[in-house]
DNA sequence: ATAATAAATGAAAGCGATTACAAAAATGAC
DNA sequence: GTCATTTTTGTAATCGCTTTCATTTATTAT
């Protein structure tokens, strides 16, 4: 592959030159501009990516780590980072932390070898401490769906707890009391919030439930459908479902119609994130909305100005959810 | 950030020796490497991976050129490209396309200036002689997803054909003839392919059908609802649909629900690709599986080998896609 | 103890670009 | 046509690293 010196012998001219004319330097002659435009034409000329971010010390590149991009919910979070990162001039470097703690360090540590400017990351299973110290080497480092307190003003989190009371309160306004909850066993943030919020609209409400109607099990559609028959082996009475998320919602769905339950009319479900299949189910899922782009475009936005030394007014980092309603939770009969 | 310089300074080395202890070269003492190895920790030091690459002609790196990471069945390509890189000691860089000639083009230079070493180009939007003049350049580019008799041995991809012969076979099979064919719009040779699958399935099993039991749309659930809606208004006899993909397929299923059409009890559909919401619609979704994983993991495998000039054995890169039974389909009666 | 050999180290060149600075060429004023 | 000014060009240093080659230090054989 032919080198900026290839060009400028090419075009009889100095590599200076030709580093102005690629960079559309205003101290370049008409003539000096055709001559190399034509070397570089002939020659099949690449600008090397990585001497250029040597020598100019940035990369224009902004680093998002994710769980799994084969994940939807990942994808759009990448999407969203990289059209706000295209608007600035930047480009995104992906890592793939798959939830493991040894691959999430090396993927973060790849980013920031590749000397990412701005960098989004979403772990899991990253410790406070890990992250804190990462926040400290790298200014323009951003998380997203966490919040830890010393970074607080560098966190674009979601409330989980107000997301489930929601959810909760929402089946209640429909005249639902027997609301079971299908929680998650990660041993995630996440989990313990949406839990709490079930929990809190229930007891703000006056309901009181045994500890029976919360099962839970991994945060996938099988996972939901071994909790579902947990509580449908225990014959508990219930006439809704607060589901972890909408994967585990899809397996509470699938397990009722097997057992002839009819949604909505015997049994209300509402899931959590509005992902893509959520509008696919049938019924359609009432679920609360995860608003990741926005959350995204903010955490890129952030990122960015950061990485930059810009000064910051502090301002929402916390987003709030809402209902997304659909068909999957009906009146109590 | 600090420097190798920093770090020998620290450790009273030769940056020479830094070098060596990073690379694990077995010419370093003991001694060398523990004082370096403090330094480094000290230090928080990260090698600059442009200056590696510089330096050393390679970046390790595999670039990945897709429409859209948001959609899963790129997010599949993606992690299945990934996983091959790794286990090769690599990392992947991720380029959109968004279906644009502009973006593509745009993507794959990044994709070239950052000296991928190996590139697997799934592009809808660039001309056949656009990808030879690229895969003349870069000797390990694969193409996915697309077949160009020149780069023959380079191609990735389906038996489009055979996918929609098959699909339309299965439904004759179980006893449909009047099955109408929900086409693309999209101007790329998929489209044709499935549709004269269509066709050839019907003519070989001597079924003659008017032109209007084809319809199409946007490749998406709205084109599917819409193609379908045309087909009822149309009064159109027909028991089975086959769907260019599984969106549509999405769309033709909720148009049947909201008019009453009970599947597949009165109508049979099925999809192709077999993406995730394929298995959460309701019924679960009959379709062709796309085997997008396995020619992913081809793919990745082919573009290293022919990266690094190893001889590569002519073998079969053209994939057979399968029927997914599930349940849109039934006997017709 | 000494020579021969092996192991460890450092100095310096070079990867491909950008850019400060100086020099050369072109332009304009008179 | 001359001199001052502006525009264009080239030389050389530099970014952070790897690697060759020469040199120093440690090890082994005699």
């Amino acid at each position: 592959m032919s080198t900026i010196k290839d060009v400028a012998k090419e075009a009889c001219v100095s590599i200076a030159t030709v580093s102005r004319v690629i960079n559309k330097s205003p101290k370049a002659s008409k003539s000096a501009i055709d001559a190399v435009t034509n070397a570089m034409n002939k020659l099949a000329y690449r600008p090397n990516a990585a001497a250029k971010a040597l020598v100019s010390q940035n990369t224009n590149t902004i680093g998002v780590l994710v769980g799994d991009v084969s994940d939807p919910f990942f994808g759009t979070l990448i999407k969203t980072v990289d059209t706000v990162a295209q608007q600035n001039g930047k480009h995104t470097l992906i890592g793939n932390g798959y939830h493991d703690h040894q691959q999430e360090l090396e993927a973060i540590e790849l980013l920031i070898n590749n000397r990412c400017e701005a960098l989004i990351i979403h772990s899991k299973a990253l410790s406070d401490d890990e992250l804190i110290s990462y926040a400290n080497e790298i200014k323009g480092l951003v998380l997203i769906n966490r919040h830890i307190e010393k970074l607080a003003d560098r966190c674009i989190s979601l409330d989980n707890y107000k997301g489930a009371y929601l959810a909760t309160e929402y089946l209640i306004r429909h005249g639902h009391t027997k609301i079971a909850c299908i929680a998650s066993n990660h041993p995630i943030e996440d989990t313990d919030e949406r839990r709490l919020g079930y929990l809190a609209a229930l007891q703000d409400n006056g309901i009181k439930l045994s500890k029976d109607y919360i099962e839970s099990g991994t945060p996938d559609s099988e996972g939901g459908e071994m909790a579902m028959t947990n509580l449908l082996t225990k014959s508990i009475e219930m006439t809704g479902v607060v589901a972890y998320n909408d994967h585990m919602a899809a397996g509470v769905l699938s397990v009722a119609h097997e057992n002839g339950i009819q949604v909505p009319e015997k049994l209300s479900i509402i899931g959590f994130d509005d992902v893509l299949i959520a509008r696919y189910l049938y019924p359609r899922l009432t679920t609360v909305r995860y608003p990741i782009e926005m959350m995204a475009e903010k955490a890129a936005i952030l990122a960015l100005k950061l990485a930059s030394g810009e000064s910051i007014e502090p301002e929402a980092m916390h987003f709030t959810p809402t209902i997304v309603r659909r068909d999957s939770v009906g009146k109590r009969n």
